[in-house]
DNA sequence: CTGAAAGCGCTAACAT
DNA sequence: ATGTTAGCGCTTTCAG
């Protein structure tokens, strides 16, 4: 691999006249710079990123944390900030948790060991402890759509209004003279999501009792299984809103495996807007979460961190919206 | 941030016993390495991996490079790759080409200029020469589930028997009676597949007329476009197989849509196994692919590739399996 | 306009 | 068992 000084020996010079001739700044005459220019392509070469690195501090790469990048949503997630993230020209370290704290601190140090220049943490793959401790030691953070039942105080971050959310996915339902409410919630990350919808409920005079409010672990499989059980009550729910769209998938899944018809029989609501929302069927009615625009609100927020901006919490809270599609239907009489 | 010269420093030693102590290696008192421990305790002291790299030419970063980590499957199979990645202490850097040739290439560049130790190239992310560029200068790579129509002779690859899922696939419904098949396919990609459905179905005596053969973009959104224009077909196709499940999902939705039944009027057949398939209704007949298995093998070639073990192309190829389901039955005997 | 020299934080021979 | 000394390839003052 040539080096910088390979070429400089190679045209004459020393490496700092081809150093100020590839950076484009110093005074370098045109005719050696066009020389300088012929013989890297001749030579094939490159600028050694690490050897940079060390000498500026800076790596220009960000590490993108996330729980789980099999769980749809977030691989939506991680393609919005990486395509952000190459636009300005950094690169993307993929940290998937697994939902491990143990495993995400591991991660955490050879971030630090890397010299990473910011992290973006999704979800709730890191605990809130360890990230202030980074940020204390001046890394620069931004939490992406972080878990709502810690608040990150002083932590730079951007989300959606998920109280919001939950106030629209009972707001529909209701509207649709739903009374028979259920709720199935990945406490306590989405505690959030959950208070919004019962906070519409109890306005509009609904109870929901603690068996019609299930805890789900924001797997399809969970989806499922809590509504199984759901089904069994009585008197049976007309309308459940899952609290991501992944279950809300499976919750179809175990409501039309009984015989029983969405929305006919149930009507199901969602929340995330993952792609696969709008194909299958019933199409599935959800509240959306803008993913691009968490996404670049984000990298904004952790680049002006990086360029020194401490905005102490410069956060954005982003509102989300109701997408009505087929799983959402009035209530039907006979119910 | 502390340096090993500040540890060196404040216990009264060299950086050299202090590399040492930490390395393992080297002779070094136990008296003096409990000292150097409990300093860099206090100092929180880490290594610089950047200088490390630079030291010693190697980064322990790989990169996975990908055409598009939105599309279901891949991140499946990142998962499975970021998880060996980590067992053998690798970084993983998320490269998504969105199915761009230059950005691919552009990614390429940088990835030189890190000095990452090694390339994973999935699916079609990269162009075949540019590829084996990288090797000619003895940068280690592997290509997992790679793209059928090239064949990337002399460069290492994992991958699963595609032509083989063809057969599988065709096997399945000519066994249940179907004989007006069609495939949608995302051709010149994703060739092998469609040659080993249309072997069988040759086999059987079964002709598949061009009108019943669709071009597919790996999109859900073409697969939905393809069928629709089968539907339309006189006589209409009792079967069809897409070569991706993503594709097969838009399938079902254009059959579901237009009021068919599947599998009562079309059976459908996939081809991943990706997670959402066995959670729809129905539950879709798929050709499986070993995505652990591949991770692992892939990782395995890339490591000995890395450790020098120049086995010029030691290549593993993974049989595919049929999973069964609901989305297939008999040909209807009215159909 | 170009050159010399120091330094980023670590590894790795080679000495002592 | 510990110290000395060169690098790795680049950036960055400071001189000429």
């Amino acid at each position: 691999m040539a080096t910088i000084y390979d070429i400089a020996k190679a045209v004459g010079v020393t490496q700092t006249t081809v150093a100020n001739a590839l950076a484009g700044k110093g005074n370098v005459s045109e005719a050696t710079r066009q020389r300088i220019l012929k013989c890297v392509q001749e030579l094939g070469y490159r600028p050694n990123e690490i050897a940079r690195s060390l000498a500026q501090g800076k790596t220009f790469t960000l590490a993108l944390i996330l729980p789980r990048i099999s769980t749809p949503f977030y691989p939506e997630m991680a393609e919005a900030v990486e395509h952000t993230a190459m636009q300005h020209d950094y690169q993307l370290l993929l940290c998937n948790t697994h939902d491990d704290a143990a495993l995400g601190r591991r991660y955490l140090e050879r971030l630090i060991s890397r010299w990473v220049d910011g992290l973006i943490v999704m979800g709730a793959s890191l605990p809130l402890d360890d990230i202030a401790a980074q940020i204390e030691r001046g890394l620069p953070v931004v939490l992406c759509d972080w878990q709502e039942n810690e608040s990150p105080d002083g932590i730079p971050h951007v989300s959606v209004d998920f109280r919001q959310a939950g106030v629209l996915a009972a707001q529909h339902l209701i509207a649709l003279g739903h009374r028979q409410l259920a709720v199935i919630v990945d406490e306590p990350m989405q505690i959030l999501r959950y208070e919004g919808f019962g906070a519409i409920a109890q306005e509009a005079g609904i109870i929901l009792p603690p068996d019609y409010v299930r805890q789900g672990y924001s797997t399809i499989e969970s989806g499922y299984t809590a509504t199984k059980t759901l089904l069994t009550l009585s008197p049976r729910p007309t309308a459940i809103f899952a609290t991501t769209d992944w279950m809300a998938l499976g919750a179809m899944q175990a409501v039309l495996e009984v015989g029983l018809r969405v929305p006919g029989d149930i009507s199901i609501v969602g929340l995330d807007d993952i792609m696969v929302s709008a194909h299958i069927s019933p199409a599935l009615t959800t509240v959306a979460i803008p993913k691009e625009q968490l996404a670049t609100a984000a990298m904004e927020i952790l680049l002006s961190q990086i360029a020194g901006q401490n905005d102490a919490s410069a956060s954005v809270v982003i509102p989300p919206h109701l997408i009505v599609r087929q799983s959402t239907a009035p209530v039907s009489i006979t119910g």
